[in-house]
DNA sequence: GCCAAAGTGGGAAAAAGTGGGCAATTTTTC
DNA sequence: GAAAAATTGCCCACTTTTTCCCACTTTGGC
């Protein structure tokens, strides 16, 4: 059932990366706990399922990344000069409020309440996966995300679509 | 049977693209499974007939993809640079809560709850095939579609094609 | 009309998801 | 530093959803 069929080299390792794919609706219970789908576990696959990083994301959503997908971006991150202020700014930011997951023996994990709060998230939230990486919405602004078409979006769909049908001058 | 007759080549394999065509009428079962039609299948031919993603349209509608037909868009979409909100709100919008399905022993997929409720579906659904994927229309939204759509047909195939072939002035 | 194929519906088992109690651990408070 | 409070993790029981399977109805060709 696992999709991790992309193979990438990190320091000389070859790691599964995995493909996800999904939207899956799911509770926050009073402890803060939230269930991973089954869906994505499977996804995941056996060595993966088990641990993540969770984030706030660039936008008004909190992002989980298994956690071979964050050591990889991480490792990015970390190459940044430091001494350069707004490296040092944007390093900074990244990393606030991270913090590494695991789930619990009934597949939940645990969102600390400062990272909900964050993304205005009270009880129910939409999991977003797609490429490597999960993301977690507060079920009224995922609807509302939905809804509107970015600026742009056909300039970019044209780009990025347009070479999928073979036209490589596209 | 198939008509899976055009070739393309994703990163040094080779793939059937499907060439579909066809409207189909079709309901929705009380639990949210629709049949999928016999003409579909036999056009998907044996490999791809099985294995779907459906998400939402741009359109009040939903789209479904042969799965080949998705990788093979959402293989260039995931190469996008995720630092750059463009392409995130690009990824968003295109995948609009993307999710796998597969035929089940009677040949019927079950469509999630959201999907149904964005499309505006109740029980009845139109299908309509064209190119490599699948349009699902309720009812009632379908047929508004097509009449509407007659007055500025002829206006809106000059924009589009009137140009094809060599004329300059158009 | 009759048969085969296509399409529909629903019961029941299995799996997924949810909530809460309790005990162990950590943090806070005095 | 000890007691109280809050947090965390494990476990169990319950509810809901999904899946599987079977049987029935409808359609279309001959």
């Amino acid at each position: 059932m696992s999709k991790c069929n992309t193979f990438e080299c990190i320091k000389g390792v070859k790691v599964n990366i995995p493909q996800l794919l999904g939207e899956y609706e799911c509770k926050i219970d009073a402890k803060g706990r939230m269930r991973m789908p089954t869906g994505l576990i499977a996804q995941l696959g056996e060595g993966q399922a088990h641990n993540f990083v969770i984030n706030r994301g660039f936008e008004k959503c909190l992002m989980i990344y298994p956690e071979v997908v964050w050591d990889r971006i991480s490792s990015e991150v970390n190459q940044l000069n430091l001494y350069n202020k707004k490296n040092r700014d944007f390093v900074r930011y990244f990393y606030r409020g991270a913090q590494k997951v695991a789930l619990d023996s009934a597949d939940r994990i645990l969102v600390s309440k400062r990272l909900l709060e964050y993304a205005g998230i009270q009880n129910d939230v939409i999991l977003s996966a797609y490429s490597d990486r999960i993301e977690m919405w507060a079920n009224d602004q995922y609807e509302q995300l939905i809804e509107e078409e970015p600026m742009d979006f056909s300039d970019l769909a044209e780009d990025v679509l347009g070479r999928v049908n073979g036209n490589p001058e596209a």
